[in-house]
RNA sequence: GGGAGAUUAGCUCAGCUGGUUCAGAGCAUCUGCCUUACAAGCAGAGGGUCACUGGUUCGAACCCAGUAUCUCCCACCA
């Protein structure tokens, strides 16, 4: 049963139905129908999707962090994907949104340890089995929270679908992927410089470094000049820096990585330094000589022209230190303290240890001055540390051959960005890419699936078992080896490397590093999906990766449209964070407005591709426009038939159906280009506008009066329709008007969730353009009336000099009803005294005893008459320009010709008012 | 430093192939209305040098060049 028949009926029973709007609220209120809707749909499965005949329309969400809360951008994104999908599941095809969470094993753990912490666990004194059993117990505590949410929302996924991105099968399926790209030659070990979090104590990936402007200092450290040509010279003199010895300057930002300079570099054209060559300087404070060389990468302009190398403690230094083979020496921790290399302010935090150092600079008269300064500096995307360019062992993947079909995709089209403009963006991305270090160390992840050897040789195998029988092949003495004795890599992959998956993984992960497989039934018919919903800012992390993965695996691409939302900032145009706490919190706007309202608010401040100013007056809109249908349900509720009525309003009827399918084909056509905040405004004034303020206007019968049957038939038919139009955008109002016994008895089945899309009709052109000159008839009497302040009870007479031929005879009912008229009438003279409108080429006459004002009617008309002149006069000097008669197109020329017609009949009309006043 | 995009009403944005769908929409504002569906409403109105300067064209919000401002992406100047 339904739920509308099964609880207290919002209505009265029928016997009390001649005053209903008094006995139904006059708001909608979402609270009573919002929980009861969901928990129906999802009781009789009509998000449940299986193979079958029919199209299948496929969606899978960018999962949320497992972690994480409902914020506005997950309201965004999943908004529109539930747009999309229950559109398509109106119109036939088999709608299959599949919901899951991402692992995001940074800032999981980061949270998972922070939670230890507070309970007085630390992470160094747990085992990895004993964290990663904390770490389970976390997710399935609170992992369903944000889904949970998104039921809120109204989100119509197939729940049964629901993956997890360390699902058993799902991380299988990373290892399998890991081991096949590794025997592929794809992925590889080796020493590299990474960026570093010291915080997350894991490196992460060039795309989760965030580079931020920064206020820094710039130091200029002093470094004294050894006389002697190599390093066994005694420093005595010149370490404290008295006896006037030469020094160098050098500027740095990081004066606390001095101990870690391996050189001084100089310019081999810097004619200021060309008598250093082959000196050395002392690191000051420590008095360690290091030699001067030259490389062309120093800038002779920046600073002293001076630099000092740290090959440990920067990426540049370190390719420098590769030419000049100077040693690495790390003086950091993998939490960013300093370490025993230093010497000095051990255990300090690398800031700390900044202030410090130059503080003894400064005490040494080695310190010359110190600077403002700006520069990028990077922060790690998920725990916003700085990074820290660290030397160490990682895996990589290598990008260069699978970023080239991914770019083919988009460059070819087969796979559509929207908006194209950001296709720029990939391509410079996908053709400089660089190798993908997927190495983190963490152990809230997959594994790594390399096993070593007590000879630090190493394989890559999926299980212990395989690792072994590959370790046997390559130990010549193969007695001595026990499975045991294999030591697995203690490093997790990048959540990215098993998210990049996800298209294929959620419906059949055996084929990840399988690209041969056949793949089950449901991957077949589902995969490659249609449309991805996402933001830009991960459009290389996630969007790119799994174009390559769906070729690699699939030879296919994952998807064929991929929507960049944009992203949600507040009114003043700040991104909205927790920090600055400008984000409103979403399940309370759902309280506030109605799940409706929300949905309705975002899009409408979404413009296809740009970011969004979010306010919550939108919402606001929203609400309003809920309430404004549910009120016009009210009273089409409360209409009474009379079988004996004539039927009186075909003319507005044969309207309204024109016009719905006039604005269906512009919401059709904005929805096939994704631009799904015009197909909204364009359904709500279809809505408001088109059906509440004129047809419902047009169409109502007086007070306590009934209604003819064909009238009220068309409009029921007309509010169905309107309810299934609508009902991607608010999927709660309108099934819950869906079931009311004005649409007749409905089966349990019969849900609006699940009806049919309205399909496109037949257009009157010219009832529309009719239509239009009546509507404008109408305002002008009002807008006589309001100026002229007369009341709206007062009827009036109109009398119309009929020019053109338009029928005004088949709308002067609607004319008399909306416009409040005592008669009308065909007259072939203009009237005098009163007051006068032109539509199209027609005149009327709106006689009013002593109200009208000469002068002003003059002053009216007379302003009217400049202002025609002068568009005449433009469009005469176009058409007596000869170059624009040849060289405009005809149908151009046509419609200047019509234009001066139209204005001169005009002129004339209004001169002829003019004498008679 | 390199690249991409933007600038239209108070706000958020449309404006497609240059030409009456060309200056639009929604919200906000103002005026008048508690008119028996809705005041979360109804009726009506006002509001723009299309960033600026040139150019191309018979004709420019639209094409071109330059300027200004803003946004985003990428990049190793210590």
């Amino acid at each position: 049963m339904c739920p509308n028949t099964k609880s207290k009926n919002l209505f009265l029973p029928s016997h009390c139905t001649k005053q209903p709007y008094m006995s139904i609220s006059t708001k909608y209120n979402p609270k009573e129908t919002e929980d009861k809707w969901y928990q129906y749909w999802l009781e009789k499965k009509f998000f449940r999707s299986v193979p079958d005949e029919r199209e299948p329309y496929t969606i899978v969400i960018p999962p949320p962090n497992v972690t994480g809360v409902l914020h506005m951008g997950h309201m965004l994104n999943n908004t529109i994907q539930d747009v999309l999908i229950r559109r398509a599941r109106m119109m036939g095809k088999n709608a299959c949104w599949v919901a899951g969470t991402d692992h995001a094993s940074i800032a999981t753990e980061a949270k998972v340890v922070a939670l230890l912490k507070e309970k007085g666990i630390e992470k160094k004194d747990l085992s990895r089995e004993e964290f990663l059993k904390y770490a389970w117990e976390w997710k399935d505590k609170y992992g369903g929270i944000i889904l949970k949410q998104l039921e809120k929302l109204g989100a119509s996924c197939d729940w049964d679908r629901t993956k997890f991105t360390m699902d058993k099968p799902l991380s299988e399926a990373v290892l399998d992927t890991f081991v096949h790209l590794h025997k592929k030659g794809l992925i590889y070990r080796g020493v590299r410089m990474v960026n570093w979090d010291p915080k997350g104590k894991t490196a992460v990936s060039d795309e989760e470094v965030i580079r931020k402007e920064v206020n820094q200092k710039l130091y200029y450290i002093k470094y004294f000049v050894s006389y002697q040509a190599d390093s066994t010279s005694t420093f005595s003199t010149l370490a404290s820096g008295e006896g006037g010895g030469e020094a160098l300057v050098i500027a740095t930002t990081r004066p606390e990585t001095i101990m870690a300079d391996a050189a001084i570099c100089i310019n081999p054209g810097d004619e200021r330094y060309r008598h250093l060559k082959g000196k050395q300087v002392y690191i000051p404070l420590v008095n360690r000589a290091i030699p001067i060389i030259e490389d062309d990468y120093v800038e002779m302009e920046f600073g002293t022209g001076c630099l000092k190398v740290t090959p440990a403690h920067d990426l540049n230094d370190y390719e420098l230190g590769l030419r000049h083979s100077l040693p690495v020496i790390d003086i950091l921790n993998d939490d960013g303290t300093l370490n025993e290399k230093a010497g000095i302010l051990v255990g300090e935090d690398r800031f700390i240890a900044r202030k410090k150092i130059a503080k003894l600079l400064e005490e040494a008269g080695q310190l010359e001055k110190v600077e403002d300064y700006k520069s990028q500096v990077g922060f790690s995307e998920r725990t916003d540390a700085a990074i820290e360019p660290k030397l160490s062992m990682q895996w990589f993947c290598k990008m260069e051959e699978m970023a080239k079909p991914a770019l083919e995709y988009v460059l070819n089209g087969e796979i559509k960005l929207i908006p194209d403009k950001i296709i720029n963006t990939y391509r410079h991305w996908m053709e400089n890419v660089k190798d993908w270090c997927i190495s983190r160390q963490l152990w809230w992840g997959q594994q790594i699936p390399a096993w070593y050897l007590p000879t630090g040789q190493y394989v890559v195998a999926k299980t212990r078992q395989e690792a072994f029988a590959l370790a046997t092949d390559l130990t010549p003495d193969t007695s001595s080896l026990t499975p045991d004795q294999l030591k697995q890599d203690e490093d997790v992959v990048d959540t990215w490397f098993s998210s990049w998956l996800w298209p294929i993984s959620v419906f059949d992960p055996t084929v990840c590093g399988n690209p041969d497989a056949k793949g089950n039934a449901d991957l077949n018919y589902y995969y490659p999906t249609n449309d991805l919903v996402t933001a830009p800012e991960i459009l290389f992390f996630w969007v790119a990766r799994m174009i390559m993965a769906g070729h690699e695996f699939r030879g296919k691409l994952p998807f064929k449209n991929v929507y960049l939302t944009g992203i949600v900032r507040d009114k003043l145009g700040r991104k909205m964070s927790k920090s600055l706490g400008n984000s409103p919190d979403p399940i309370e706007l759902i309280e506030n407005y109605g799940a409706d309202g929300v949905r309705v608010g975002m899009l409408l401040c979404s413009p296809a591709g740009n970011d969004l100013m979010f306010d919550e007056s939108y919402c606001e809109q929203g609400r309003n426009f809920a309430n404004k249908i549910w009120n016009a349900f009210r009273l089409v509720k409360g209409w009474e038939i009379d079988e004996k009525l004539d039927y009186t309003n075909s003319v507005a009827v044969e309207w309204y159906e024109s016009r719905f399918n006039e604005a269906l084909l512009e919401i059709e056509s904005h929805f096939a280009q994704y631009r799904l905040s015009e197909a909204l405004m364009a359904t709500y004034k279809l809505v408001w506008d088109d059906f509440c303020a004129w047809y419902l206007e047009a169409v109502k019968p007086a007070y306590q009066q009934p209604i003819d049957k064909k009238t009220l038939e068309a409009t029921i038919n007309f509010f169905e329709r309107i309810l299934a139009l609508l009902h991607p955008f608010m999927p709660f109002l309108t099934e819950e008007l869906w079931h009311d016994e004005l649409f007749g008895s409905r089966t349990d089945l019969d849900c609006c969730v699940v009806a049919a899309y309205p399909s496109l009709g037949n257009v009157n052109e010219r009832l529309l353009k009719d239509f239009g000159a009546v509507k404008q008839i109408i305002s002008e009497i009002r807008n006589i009336r309001n100026s002229k302040q007369i009341s709206p009870k007062e009827a009036l007479p109109v009398a119309i000099k009929a020019n053109s031929d338009t029928q005004y005879n088949n709308y002067s009912g609607i004319i008399t009803k909306l416009a409040v008229l005592s008669e009308i009438t065909f007259a072939s003279e203009k009237l005098e005294g009163a007051a006068a409108f032109i539509v199209g080429r027609d005149e009327f006459f709106v006689p009013l005893s002593g109200n009208i004002d000469a002068d002003a009617e003059r002053e009216r008309i007379t302003k009217e008459i400049d202002y025609l002149s002068g568009f005449l006069k433009s469009v005469n000097a176009k058409l007596s320009n000869e170059r624009f008669v040849q060289n405009a197109k005809p149908e151009i020329i046509a419609n200047e010709r019509n234009k001066k017609a139209d204005a001169e009949a005009k002129i004339v009309m209004l001169e002829q008012s003019l004498n008679l006043l």
